[in-house]
DNA sequence: AATGAATGAGCCTTCATTCAT
DNA sequence: GATGAATGAAGGCTCATTCAT
């Protein structure tokens, strides 16, 4: 029932269904629209609890961050299933792919995709600290990546708005879904889906690298 | 000051003085977090003022949209300077060029980039009805513009998907903005600045179009 | 159109929609529920013509009170086709069944009888001048004709006891009328209907008026 | 104070207090007259317990009625003081004696009388629920008795009719209070002047029942 | 350690009234 | 003389947080 941990006198039992319920309802009403009555009602725990084990309201979206974020980078890792020796143009390929299945995963409990995407629109204090732990990282991976494509003495602007369209192509999916689900409403976004759409968009921006890198070099 | 009598019997001024107000309170906090109270107080009207000219909270917003949407319409228009008689890539790059001005316009009053943004990322019954009289037509020109890159047998999945693409990487700099500007912090927006964004968005969509294309033939 | 009044240069057509709809709408809503805008807008005439015509909404009420008040009791008299040389037992019936009429009148603007009931369960500063000017010279010409059954030595608690239980009877049917139509909803209240009615409550308050005569005099 | 934990869950104290701030406010108020605020102040507790307690002002008023009307039940119930052995003269005298010490009680925290009172002129969605629990169940222990003096083929509009005068004589006092004490301001309401008025109409109405038996078996 | 009642600031809205044409 | 825009006080209710057990 109870976890063992470094805080052997509160629940982890408690904390944890604060985090798994604290994520849901985040993702549907946000930071400001999610009240702490729903939140511990969904969870089963007292209107107290929050403000117990997480000291405010606050402290409780910051945890439920991290929490989600943790999870679905350890899930879907940005190298999923390449190694430093694969093409890069695989290495390209699993970078998006696996961005696809961390913004769009739809397994249950899993809400990372739309909390990212209420904080980028309305950003609060947390994410600062996910910049720089997590974000930053990340581009600098995909940086890195793209210099490949680039060469060398690809200036660092180019590789940045090459890096800024392949990440944007994705993040459309997610952050206009609302819109998107109302155009084109038989869009789904199982993994045969995303598939699909990380194939497109890794060949699109493929072709759009080296069409940069030729017109640098030139 | 000056009464501009073109609604002879609504006070032109004060519902003005709301619409500005409001629509800079609820892009800087949201529908949910702007307040009445603000809004009133920033417009320098009475506190019932709102219900008096809009109704309630909600239907000073939609007018805001509304009319926030307008305004960036009629000023940078998706055809921005180019006729039906221009080349393809013209006219894409106007396509673009003007939507990056839409949706990252910092002239004083303009506040439709953050609105909309807002409302992809927590919609509200207005969008809805912006998807049908503005989103959707915008799109349909895309897709038809596109559709002139792909040749006449292009699947409409592939349109899409390229459109996708497209607008995915403009609307990258809008919605990820808190987070490129910690990233990257000297990134303006000045109209050079979108000038130059446009022109690269516009070159490596048109390298992928091209090769969606050959892709599609084959 | 306009009247020619003592005040020539007040439009008696408003204040006569006002007077009208005031009614409509006091009856329906109370003092308190009713708003100058609901009566404004019932009447065809501008928000402000309540406080520039009467003052403001309690002095609106009191003459929609005095008007209503002094139009039924010239319709219905109580004395109602009886003239003083009528048996006592005429002058009664007289006098119950034009109590009946007006407190269920149903004629369109005829809105006497819930206006009462209202002022009754929550009397406003109107009841103290329609008590001395209408409803005491009333309950004396009951009390009158009650004493010629009860004979000139009657008590006079035992005369308004009696008095008591003939209004009694009649209000009864207009104060619980909610409850009425609840428990018994196939009780209309057409002329026929409250001509029943008013027989019933003489034959029964005769019997027990009688009764209580010969009581005393024992 | 002291807690009665008869409730051991809820804090029995603050509903009560509520509860009895509630049945005075809105006695004196009306349910729209009455404001939150002042019962709160009134019970000493703060503005957030109504919602916390009871949900909101129309709930409180709700339990309310049905407090107040419990506790007068309780207190005088209709039989009060006979048995189905009595007489009928004496059963009726029991009825009429206990619905005025219900609807004009003047002991400190009864508020029945008036609220019930307010309740006819303006009902609400509490009406319903009284009518069906209370009020049917009252009107058909009076018929039933009505009927021992009417005879096994009286006709029940008759029954109603007859029954109707007994409740009207008595409702009186209570819905035209307001005018009685301004035409007769001697007139109290301690439980021996109660008693006297149960004698008179007693009376009265048994000549009336009486009258009306011999005219509906010719 | 954990509960649930209590708190008070603040929210949007409604209202009768007044003011400037 | 009559309008309609403006006023500001108050209304019911919600909320994150704290307190007493």
């Amino acid at each position: 029932m109870s976890q063992t941990t470094e805080l052997p006198h509160t629940s982890a039992e408690t904390r944890h269904r604060l985090l798994m319920a604290g994520a849901e309802i985040f993702a549907a009403q946000g930071f400001r629209g999610a009240t702490v009555r729903d939140i511990c009602a969904k969870a089963g725990v007292n209107i107290a609890a929050i403000n117990y084990h997480f000291g405010d309201k606050v402290r409780l979206y910051e945890s439920v961050l991290q929490d989600q974020l943790g999870s679905v980078l350890q899930k879907y890792p940005p190298t999923l299933g390449t190694s430093p020796s694969s093409s890069p143009d695989e290495r390209l390929y699993a970078f998006v792919f696996s961005f696809f299945l961390r913004v769009l995963d739809q397994s249950p409990g899993s809400w990372h995709g739309p909390l990212m995407a209420r904080e980028m629109a309305e950003p609060t204090v947390a994410l600062d600290r996910l910049v720089e732990t997590v974000l930053r990282p990340l581009i600098d991976a995909l940086n890195t990546l793209l210099a490949e494509f680039l060469g060398p003495d690809a200036p660092p602007p180019l590789i940045q708005a090459c890096a800024a369209s392949v990440v944007g192509q994705i993040l459309f999916y997610r952050h206009c879904q609302p819109v998107i689900s109302k155009l084109n409403p038989s869009l789904t976004y199982r993994r045969e889906d995303l598939e699909r759409l990380a194939r497109h968009v890794t060949d699109f921006s493929l072709a759009g690298i080296r069409a940069m890198a030729l017109e640098s070099q030139r």
